[in-house]
RNA sequence: GGGUCGGUAGCUCAAUCGGUAGAGCAGUGGCCUUUUAAGCCAUUGGUUCCGGGUUCGAGUCCCGGCCGGCCUACCA
């Protein structure tokens, strides 16, 4: 694409302004024919805007020489000087360059510089009239040229579309989506740390699976050409965790991609990123005490606070114990009367319609009220709140709770309305775990893994596991609203252009 | 996959009932030595997403396609 327009736009092409990209080729074409190259290999830089800004203190007027160097994003240009913005992995800093101090050669090159452009500056630090730190330039020099213009500098970039397929001019030009991927990084950041202060070993497990368990979700399929062989990508790493509790390792932890062969919303991208983590002689009540801390630390440590706005309504509260409540007690408060499970599945099916919600006539008892768990109750707990006391059919891989058969040890974590982690007391019985498995084995979505049942034969010691959706957490942490507005390059259907 | 809304200059957006496609920013030429979306004067720039159709005439109406937003479906 851009091959071609570099074949067109040759020295034959007038210059009147109309195409963008010609006229910067003329100009980069200039500089070379000047001895000049635009794309140079370096510059010595002694600050970032951040730290440059830092050195003049409120009171003081000017402040020592730095050198910084970033993308030109604001131009005013005047006839004997001029300011400009650049910007770094800091942010912005304002640069003041004078006709008198760089020369007269110099500053008619200098204005012959586009918006976009990379360049360095040296000089001191001084404040403007207006207060402004900015720094006065002895020197300058292009080191990158953009051929191509950015996107409007007050609305930025809106159409979606472009923000996803040229993620890199979102960045420079929306700040606040610059700023939520800085904090996304941070939140991992803090994740790790988190873990490591723990004990928990940092481990990577495959993410090409002969087998994917760990999860019921279509997985990706692909072929290995030197085995012969089709594997899956992994939809959890579940499995191959536990397989280190059993080798020893009893405080495991992976921050990894699964990809799961499902729809697009806002809620869901094919590829995103988990947490699991796997603590030994513990159960999942450790896990939740584990999570709570977890995320308050993290919300703490990486954004400074515990109250995450919403768009609407009250912001959600990380602070303090969070609320626990029980699935058959949400269930019976949701519809509105005691003997629901002791209705037949037919009257549970009527009585959803009174819910107002649409449920597969086709599917079991436990899955009609599950529908109205995740269609009615979920989107309602905006607070964190620990739903504990699961129905065991919902969960194969967790213990079945002591006093009561028809629950298991589990809890799920709902924020912002939506499920964000669930964790449970691993089930570490081979014989029960065989059993659970070969229920679901009919299911399309579920195979068995014989390997993984041969590593719990070896004995695995008892666990708490936990597993959280880093993009759902940065959802809310961030005050994003949508999921992609989480992750750098969304899935999304190839383009048949070029961008 | 289904429903629905949208796609106009590099970017952000207008365009009445179907009647000459416009503005701001960016660009180009000029003026301007503390600007803050800098200002002033002049000015270039269009396959109106693509392909058909209706019409004297289509950005606008109809059909098909492509791409996207939202809702929905699938979803441990």
């Amino acid at each position: 694409m851009s091959q071609e327009q570099f074949q067109e736009n040759d020295s034959s092409v007038s210059l009147d302004g109309s195409d963008q990209f010609a006229v910067r080729q003329a100009k980069l074409d200039q500089l070379r024919e000047a001895g000049q190259d635009p794309y140079r290999s370096n510059w010595a830089q002694t600050h970032t805007s951040g730290e440059a800004l830092e050195l003049l203190s409120e009171d003081a007027e000017e402040g020592p020489e730095v050198s910084v160097a970033g993308r030109i994003v604001a131009f005013r240009l005047m006839g004997k000087a001029s300011f400009l913005k650049i910007i770094d992995r800091d942010g912005k800093i304002q640069s003041y360059v004078r006709k008198d101090e760089i020369g007269e050669e110099e500053y008619a090159r200098f204005k012959k510089l586009d918006l976009g452009d990379f360049i360095g500056i040296r000089g001191p630090l001084f404040r403007t009239k207006t207060g402004e730190v900015t720094i006065r330039a002895k020197e300058y020099g292009l080191v990158s040229k953009a051929l191509r213009p950015l996107p409007e500098k007050w609305h930025g970039l809106t159409d979606n579309d472009q923000i996803y397929r040229q993620r890199y001019l979102d960045l420079i030009v929306n700040e606040e989506s610059r700023k939520r991927f800085q904090d996304r990084s941070r939140v991992i950041r803090e994740i790790r740390e988190f873990f490591w202060e723990r004990g928990f070993l940092e481990v990577e497990t495959p993410m090409l699976q002969a087998v994917s368990g760990g999860a019921a979700a279509r997985p990706f399929r692909t072929h290995f050409n030197a085995l012969d062989c089709d594997f899956n990508l992994r939809i959890a790493l579940e499995l191959h965790l536990k397989r280190l509790l059993v080798g020893g390792f009893d405080r495991v932890f992976e921050v990894g991609r699964v990809f799961r062969n499902e729809g697009l919303s806002r809620r869901h991208n094919p590829e995103f990123t988990m947490l699991e983590a796997y603590q030994a002689y513990t159960d999942y009540r450790g896990m939740m005490e584990l999570t709570r801390s977890l995320i308050q630390q993290v919300a703490e440590k990486a954004l400074g606070k515990l109250q995450m706005e919403r768009e609407e309504g009250d912001p959600i509260d990380l602070s303090g114990e969070w609320r626990e409540v029980k699935y058959k007690d949400l269930i019976l408060e949701a519809v509105g009367r005691d003997d629901w499970f002791e209705l037949p599945k037919e009257r549970k099916l009527e009585k959803t319609k009174d819910l107002g919600i649409e449920v597969d006539p086709e599917l079991e008892d436990f899955e009609v009220t599950n529908d109205v768990f995740e269609k009615v109750i979920e989107q309602t707990l905006i607070q964190p709140t620990f739903v504990t006391h699961i129905p065991r059919e919902l969960c194969p891989l967790a213990k079945i709770t002591e006093d009561d058969e028809s629950t298991i040890d589990v809890f799920e974590l709902c924020i912002n309305g939506q499920e964000i982690a669930p964790a449970y007391s691993e089930q570490n019985d081979p014989f029960v775990q065989r059993e659970a498995f070969m229920r679901q084995v009919g299911e399309e979505t579920q195979e068995l893994d014989d390997d993984f049942l041969l590593a719990l034969e070896h004995g695995m010691p008892p666990a708490g596991g936990m597993g959280l959706g880093i993009d759902r957490l940065v959802i809310f942490l961030t005050g994003a609203s949508n999921i992609r507005d989480t992750i750098l390059f969304p899935t999304l259907r190839p383009s048949t252009e070029g961008a």
